[in-house]
DNA sequence: TATATTTGCTTGCAATTTGCAAGTGCAAAT
DNA sequence: ATTTGCACTTGCAAATTGCAAGCAAATATA
């Protein structure tokens, strides 16, 4: 199949053929809920993902338009990656996965209180969510 | 990385282990959607996916526990696929992809007002969903 | 009864994608 | 001037994918 051949009008295959793979979401995990914003912070996710597959993720996001990329202004040696809206749009798919995967997960790692806002008060954690992407608070932000 | 290792324990990760991929939730679609059931009817998908990747999937969702499989009791020599309980709650994952698939794709084949109902009357349509699985009248049953 | 067809896979093989390790080039810090 | 940090890029082996063909068992047709 050619690279810019999509294989039907379905919105499903629409959307898979941008984040359907083992590590887009996850990309987009780490900037939404974990704050990450350059490439050496996605490069030393959990899930240690290639770095050649890792540039070729954020290619392919940055062209769909779900996330963008802009030199830092303190660090000038440095990218900053962001979600755009677009990407932020893509919360409720995340939002719905980590429902079903920590429901059907015993190991999961994701806090009940958590999950049970997903259930319960969905609406006010989206906003939660995006105002912490907006001031740089996420949800999630590593112990430093 | 071996087959049966996984990545970490984020539930997105998890997901992402049994449905991460291009075709995992094309033949959901096909199953919730259009109430396809047989291997020959995913094969013959608008995608046209391989019958080899076909084969692995259904294996790997059958595992999972998000479907299942037995014999078709009029025709023995054929194979009656169907959603369990475990894949049924993968709905709301398929239509926030389909959402934001719809939104951002101008060719999409989605219809308006599936759409519209989505956004503002999920509840209701998912119940109507999963009715029409379970009395084998799906919502975009095929013209036959 | 013999033959053809349908159904659900499996196999062989080439092409593409992935994963790992190492290397490169640029900017800033020392 | 040299080292460090960062964002990739490259080489290469291994795994996965896609295409076409093959196969076996259960019907359907002659």
């Amino acid at each position: 199949m050619p690279k810019n051949c999509r294989r039907s009008d379905c919105p499903i295959s629409f959307s898979l053929d941008i984040f359907g793979d083992k590590w887009s979401l996850l990309i987009l995990r780490d900037m939404i809920f974990i704050g990450k914003r350059t490439y050496g912070e996605f490069a030393n996710s959990d899930e240690k993902m290639a770095t050649n597959i890792l540039a070729d993720r954020l290619s392919v996001l940055e062209n769909a338009g779900v996330i963008k990329k802009k030199k830092d202004k303190e660090k000038k040696s440095r990218f900053i990656y962001s979600v755009t809206d677009k990407g932020i749009e893509l919360l409720p798919v995340l939002l719905e996965i980590i429902k079903w995967g920590a429901t059907y997960d015993k190991d999961t790692v994701a806090p009940k209180a958590f999950v049970d806002r997903i259930k319960n008060d969905k609406e006010k954690l989206m906003k939660e969510i995006i105002e912490g992407i907006k001031n740089n608070k996420p949800l999630f932000a590593p112990i430093p």
